[in-house]
DNA sequence: GCAGTATTTAGAATTGTTCTAAACTCCTTG
DNA sequence: CAAGGAGTTTAGAACAATTCTAAATACTGC
């Protein structure tokens, strides 16, 4: 068989989203390569750059919705700016200080031992690893 | 015993910073009692509490100054909003979703093995763990 | 004490993100 | 396949966190 061609209308319809234009084109941009970093004004920068004007306020709810929906990963690693990333499964990252630079890496081969228990009340979420780095 | 009072111009003289009475307020706020997590709006709040009011400006430069100096260590959890730690020792992150709460945990106990060699052209600068927990 | 530079300040400006209300579009139904 | 309603998109305003600006003030060495 030649390549899966995703049916991008189809994937959002099974996170329950409606397949608009504007959220096509940008699962289109996000999700038709390999994995990626964005962030809402790179990936604006993007769609304009197609024939598909989408404006900054729909990038906005579509990376929020996309996430809400699993279909991305918000990465907080520097103030003031959020990186969406479209690998969902376990990893963690490098970030390239002071550039901005993020990459992943996978998880599987990496051990964390000793984490003390989760304070009174609370239950584990997720754990995350943020290699920073300098050129 | 009056306990030790340690001499906050003296130190911020020793990290390169006049000691103006601004910085001085700040200084006590921050490394009187034991370590803390504290946002520049919480800091404000707080020192504007005191007989010595601040501006938030001052507050912003003065964490900023602070964190160049090597005195606090920011810590970034969560989008749009950064914490300052006092503790710039060795040590991870407790990060309580929604509300914001933020906890140290000492490092020492914690062993991190299998982590990718750092891209090429770069080197090491920190390895942070944050522990995303919920109620 | 005085000059001279660093610092503080109020307020404006900037940046990143969310909100609002009106216009539009997807989808179902007839 | 027209119509209608709910869900979306949009431009622009609003907001939140942070930084900048230029003028006033405070520390420090002499």
């Amino acid at each position: 068989m030649t390549g899966t061609s995703p049916d991008f209308p189809a994937r959002l319809r099974a996170a329950g989203l409606r397949p608009t234009r504007q959220r096509v084109a940008l699962a289109r941009l996000l999700f038709e390569g390999g994995h990626r970093h964005v962030t809402a004004e790179g990936l604006h920068v993007e769609v304009k750059a197609t024939r598909m004007p989408v404006s900054l306020a729909t990038v906005y709810n579509a990376l929020n919705q996309f996430r809400d929906a699993g279909l991305l990963r918000e990465v907080v690693v520097a103030p003031g700016r959020s990186y969406f990333d479209t690998n969902t499964g376990h990893h963690h990252h490098f970030f390239v200080e002071p550039d901005g630079e993020l990459h992943d890496f996978p998880s599987d081969k990496v051990t964390i031992a000793g984490l003390p228990a989760p304070p009174k009340g609370t239950r584990l979420a997720r754990v995350d690893v943020i290699v920073r780095v300098r050129r």
